[in-house]
DNA sequence: CATGAATGAGAATTCATTCAT
DNA sequence: CATGAATGAATTCTCATTCAT
């Protein structure tokens, strides 16, 4: 997990005054990120409340001085570490002029690239497989507000490229959106075994991945 | 988890004679299907052997005169319960006749149908997300022994086609393979997750992929 | 412990016919030297049944046919493998025209003997000291029938030597005579401790008790 | 056991405020001694953590706060409480002025009456014995710590004596106080085994070994 | 706010003992 | 007689949670 760092390892230790009220308002940001490290690690059920508060720099009473308990921060680690990809309305202003092949490559790119550089998707995905059972709005809203919008960017994609024309008539349904799309998960499972270890070059990946899309869609 | 249900429950009471013999025979099994259950339901961290044993109708420390310790008991319920899609010789000598896209279809079908039957494929993958980093050696030896072989007939597929001239020339690399059967993963990830309310219907969604798989070798 | 080998080692496996009924008549002696070897090596507490019927040459369910449990197997190990250092009556039979300051090196080198070559009775005090808080009576009756006696008869050598005026008059006092044969104690429970790198070289000790007791009895 | 009785019993129950620092301090001796008096009781493997938690006033947990696991708690129970008998220099700083033979006396007495008022050296002696094998750098480490600078002082006084010309001019080998001191541990023994109903009145069994000694090195 | 000592409910594991074969 | 599968009480050790300071 070395590419998994983040400002909790900061903390620890620093007196100077001042500090205090900045450090406190962070305090809750800094448990998060905290025990999201320590679950990806251990797991959900083998990770101790005292590892995350050290890795925090705090203690175990603080860490429920923000959380009700274990369950809860879990809980929130999910729900407030989790990234969105896209911001649709951003998406459309940035790109609205290109052609649609070449949306369909930006939207992918978009997704490796988040996929790749950060691991809150692929890891909070981990959390979802493995206790996702315990928790099961959280799995339910977890993909109503990250995965769903996703799809959809690519639904309307294809829809424009139907639309002009450049795609074939039948290419936006939204099953076959997802098995478009399939490749890009697969490989985050990959990731998530760390198994394989022959994983593909990730730029020959994606052009792989763009070429079945457009020989499906194209015309 | 209502559709895994096995021997094991049969357990219990039986007091007849001569049934010591027998029973000790089937103990392993029983008590691997139990873990099998609870590791599936709880997790590996959260089962806890108590309960592995009331489900296999036994009591603690059985368990321990067939496992050394949960460890032990888990890596053998991975390995042991695993079971193999296919058997490449057989399906060679049961199909050999047929022209390739068929094969493909065929393929497709039998690793549908074994995923969707049983559910053991699924939820091994869910223990190896889940714990697999505890358990490295697991992981690795499953993807060979398991997921690679379906790679490979699939491979071994394609390029019969090449062979024959029926698919396109570049069609069977590895990571075309990979890329193509991406969608039969995604599934069984949905299925672990549990969340969507909208799954697809499962014949509709075979003929999506096999269409898919088809736009992109078909010559 | 090295040194402790006894017949129960020889047995495991022999199908011989006539053999059985010769071998279920010692099963109880060679249950007791295995369960000795075991309890010497880890202690009452930490001694395993299935060990000592391991080492038995038989199983569990056997050491329950010849001892009610595990507490009556340890008192009748203790009880039965004691062994008395002299007998009385046939130590005077063959020493009784001997001088008294050669009964006296007769009786050491008949104690010392005892001690160094069978390990019986230093483990036995051993177990004594260890978990005797346990057996009261055990303790008592070892003490009884084996310290006793043996104190005894260097009394009784005392009061000879005494009676044919070469040991002084204020020589045989029970206080003296504990006082007097102490050493041997001592070197036991070096010997217990095992950790004296530079113990005595046996001949020289004994041959300095010997001094030392004549010294303190000698006219 | 009824002699041994220390601070620990006095724990259990008090909350006045401000305690808190004060108890922490004090807490691992208060488990030390609550763990020697379980173990002088039962034995090392026979006595259970929680009897010495209740013992001491707190709650398994708490024993775990302080000592790594039941081993460690062992070893520092035998090493935190054994107590050397003398302080080899201030022994002759305050002695250095009498005559030999007092000095022989002094340390006599010294010796019994260490042995004899605290009963950490007796028992201690007895877990060595006990348990000892499963600690061998703990018997090592003891012998050479207590027993080996008391038998020391004993070989400087003979030498003194020798020096002064008032003890015999072979008094003083390390085999010979070895012998010298040897009723001193076996009244120890004795003790340890609480079987000798008939046991000598302490300072009778002082003078005779005194007078034991005496005949071995005067002149 | 923050601390960290203390708690005590659990969970894994062991092993004396039983008893059907 | 002998076996060894099965039991379940007992024990060590862990860790979420509380609360006095």
């Amino acid at each position: 997990m070395a590419e998994i760092k983040n400002a909790s390892s900061a903390a620890a230790a620093d007196n100077a005054p001042g500090v205090r009220a900045r450090r406190k308002a962070q305090r809750p940001q800094e448990i998060l990120h905290a025990a999201f490290d320590e679950f990806v690690e251990r797991g959900y059920t083998a990770t101790r409340i005292e590892d995350v508060a050290k890795r925090a720099g705090v203690t175990k009473g603080t860490i429920y001085l923000y959380f009700q308990n274990k369950e809860e921060l879990f809980q929130d680690v999910v729900r407030k570490l989790s990234q969105p990809i896209f911001n649709e309305e951003q998406f459309w202003l940035e790109h609205q002029s290109r052609p649609c092949d070449q949306l369909v490559r930006l939207f992918l790119d978009t997704v490796y690239e988040h996929m790749t550089v950060n691991p809150y998707s692929r890891e909070i995905l981990r959390f979802l497989i493995s206790d996702g059972r315990s928790f099961p709005e959280l799995t339910a809203s977890h993909y109503d507000e990250f995965v769903k919008p996703t799809l959809t960017i690519f639904e309307h994609i294809l829809e424009k490229g139907m639309r002009e024309g450049v795609f074939r008539a039948d290419a936006a349904t939204s099953q076959m959106s997802y098995i478009l799309l399939s490749p890009a998960l697969t490989l985050t499972i990959d990731k998530l075994l760390d198994c394989q270890t022959d994983l593909p070059e990730l730029n020959d990946y994606v052009n792989a991945h763009y070429e079945m899309i457009m020989r499906n869609i194209r015309k």
